[in-house]
RNA sequence: GCCACCCUAGCUCAACUGGUAGAGCACCCGACUUGUAAUCGGAAGGUUGUCGGUUCAAUUCCGAUGGGUGGCUCCA
């Protein structure tokens, strides 16, 4: 057989050949720094045989796989290590069952059905075990059986394995790797790829934490442990890693809304439902004013609907079969039930039919900040990202089937204007389809509505030129949508806001207009929401922004410091013009010292600290203190208000 | 909801293997009147989340329950 190198040159080699023959053969050089190689454009390492005829290319460990090889050498030296921590405890090493063992995003996991509970405090004994593994260098080796060698292997002890193995396709290989020996080392079901041995894994590894999950993250199955770690080719690369999440948690919205006195959440009014503090609630405040500014510019029309309603109103819209659950539980007046508004959109449809509707009244553009509350499952609730109780930033869109496309641009076009004024770049859309093939029950059969609807999203997608992806299976069950995707200061990516086009319930609820031929026609509705909920887009903002407002909405714009009480009433005069002037300035009046004020209003981040003392009482003047500026300013009271005007209009 | 962990004053944290709770900051009071990130002193503040058990004795050990954190599942 053979292998054909980047530079074209054939090599020679015997049948059944590794990469590690390969780069023996290349040169002594190379057979030492390798670690594994691309053939045919897939990852190989240095123990599976090459497929004759490949373009090969030999990695070392200056190449970016070299990350996903010692990862994943990992994941089976860390459960080695947690079958001898049972081991040592009194238990049969297959008590110990290893479900699977992943490469994942800056490290790896192993799912793990230990005899009793892996605890926290073992995370740090398992670590010290795989750091003796590394050190003992032990080699891998790699070797295929049957189906039936390999199942009778996993007979009546692990049924994980068991179930993986079945579940493989015919023909396609059982590989299993060895490192180490029967007395010390460790054996596993994986289609590698893997490091050729245990001391070529960089030191900078960390065991991050425990976790359950459900096996084969299906709810229904039994829960196992995910033991996570991470792992990076240098010390530079972990402690970069380490300290991106030590800010995250700083930025964390929960947090800084402590922090900042903005939010907070009571047992006693009930979990998932926050409870916004005069801070917090101005920043909301100017949120809405904003969005309300900007969606009546662009032709939408405000609405207000009730937090509860009429059960019926729900099995209508269809939602009731399918979503009680995620519902709280109905109040029953007079006989009837209601419930909490989980969603807008059944109470805007009916604002749609209260009048008869031609197709000049169309596109209908309806609006609500509208707030919603939903049961979600108790161990999801995440602050303001994930609360039960919480204000869409809602609209439905009620237009003709030809009018959809121009209606998708439209909203594109919003989105970026706000995202815009907000400084947030790093955004794209994803369009959630179908999946007809395994999920029928879910999204019916493909039919023209579906081809129409996917259609015109994606025309406006181009027509725009928004950056976007594509999800397969994540529409709704009324249509495909289009999610904002948000990626963090950190690089977490999220979801921020949701749209969807539904061709489905307007039928369900009978909606209707007139066309230009006389005859009844059906709108389509597009479900949007520029922010998604207020609250969701607070915490996002607030952790982008570090709780570093600018001057527009922060709360309190200027602190005014009088440097001592002499100065307290040219500091109140100061105040109350810049009150005139819509300005928001607080004089702290406390018996501190000036430092001790300037100090806490930088830890308030108070955009503008406002010293003043004799000199400026004199000049009718304030000395700025600007945060993130190095420089003090000496401006007049005028000067300053005119200045700080500027920027809030031009929302800086 | 499920798995692991956590819960001590408003906040951040102490209290050797069970011996009966303490500090800093914040709040309040008083003194100081200061030129760009913490002035000094004093007072007050806790049934150690809740309920139950073991024990002569529980913040500490056990069980239940509430809340939280990290994940899993979910997210119309």
């Amino acid at each position: 057989m053979n292998a054909v190198l980047p530079d074209g040159r054939n090599l020679e080699l015997t049948p059944g050949a590794t990469a590690a023959d390969a780069a023996r053969a290349i040169g002594p050089g190379l057979a030492k720094a390798a670690i594994g190689a691309i053939a045919n454009g897939e990852l190989y390492d240095l123990l599976r045989p090459l497929p004759d005829g490949a373009e090969l290319r030999i990695l070392t460990e200056k190449d970016p796989e070299y990350a996903q090889l010692f990862r994943h050498t990992l994941a089976h030296v860390m459960a080695q290590a947690v079958r001898e921590l049972y081991t040592e405890r009194g238990f049969a090493p297959e008590q110990v069952r290893l479900a699977i063992g992943p490469v994942i995003e800056n490290g790896f996991y192993y799912d793990i059905d230990a005899p009793e509970p892996i605890r926290e405090e073992d995370l740090p004994l398992v670590e010290e075990k795989m750091r003796q593994i590394v050190a003992a260098n032990l080699p891998l080796k790699r070797f295929v059986l049957s189906r039936e060698e390999a199942l009778r292997r996993f007979e009546g002890l692990d049924p994980y394995k068991t179930e993986l193995i079945q579940d493989l396709p015919v023909g396609e290989e059982i590989s299993f790797y060895q490192q180490g020996d029967e007395r010390f080392g460790f054996t596993d079901l994986c289609r590698g790829p893997h490091l050729p041995s245990t001391g070529r894994i960089p030191p900078h590894f960390k065991l991050t934490s425990l976790a359950g999950a459900y096996w084969r993250g299906d709810s229904s199955r039994p829960m196992l442990q995910r033991i996570y770690g991470i792992a990076f080719r240098s010390r530079e690369e972990l402690d970069n890693y380490l300290w991106q999440q030590e800010e995250a948690r700083r930025r964390d919205h929960r947090k800084l809304g402590a922090e900042l006195d903005l939010f907070t959440i009571a047992e006693e009014v009930g979990k998932g439902l926050p409870l916004w503090l005069p801070r917090g609630a101005f920043i909301r405040r100017q949120l809405e004013n904003y969005m309300y500014e900007k969606e009546q510019e662009h032709g939408y029309q405000y609405v207000y609907t009730p937090h509860i309603a009429n059960a019926r109103l729900y099995y209508t819209s269809g939602h009731l079969p399918y979503y009680a659950e995620d519902m709280y539980a109905p109040i029953e007046i007079e006989g009837e039930e209601y419930y909490l508004k989980p969603m807008n959109c059944p109470h805007h449809h009916l604002i749609y039919k209260a009048r008869p509707k031609s197709y000049r009244d169309l596109p209908l553009r309806l609006c609500e900040f509208g707030t919603l509350y939903r049961f979600e499952l108790s161990g999801t609730l995440t602050g303001l990202t994930r609360a039960r109780g919480f204000t869409q930033n809602d609209a439905h869109i009620y237009c003709s089937r030809r009018q959809v496309t121009d209606e998708f641009i439209k909203v594109i076009q919003l989105f970026d204007e706000v995202y815009r004024d907000f400084g947030i770049s790093d955004y794209w859309f994803r369009l959630s389809l179908p999946d007809f093939e395994h999920n029928p029950e879910k999204f019916g059969v493909e039919n023209d509505n579906w081809r129409d609807a996917i259609a015109a999203i994606r025309a406006a997608l181009e027509q725009t030129g928004a950056k976007y992806v594509e999800g397969i299976g994540e529409a709704t069950f009324y249509g495909p949508k289009l999610d904002v995707q948000i990626r963090s200061v950190l690089g977490k990516e999220d979801t921020i806001a949701t749209n969807q086009l539904d061709f489905i319930v307007p039928e369900r609820f009978g909606l209707e207009f007139t066309n230009e031929r006389g005859e009844k026609e059906t709108p389509v509705c597009i479900h949007r929401a520029i922010m998604g909920s207020f609250d969701r887009f607070f915490a996002f903002y607030l952790e982008h922004t570090a709780g570093d407002f600018p001057l527009w909405l922060s709360p309190i714009q200027a602190v005014i410091v009088p440097i001592s009480d002499r100065h307290l009433e040219y500091a109140n005069q100061v105040a109350a013009e810049m009150r005139k002037n819509k300005l928001r300035a607080e004089v702290d009046s406390r018996p501190e010292r000036m430092n001790a004020k300037i100090r806490d209003a930088e830890l308030q981040k108070i955009p503008l600290v406002l010293v003043l003392g004799d000199k400026e009482a004199e000049a009718g003047a304030v000395n700025v203190r600007e945060r993130h500026v190095k420089e003090q300013r000496t401006l007049s009271v005028g000067e300053l208000i005119g200045e700080m005007k500027g920027r809030v209009n031009s929302r800086k």
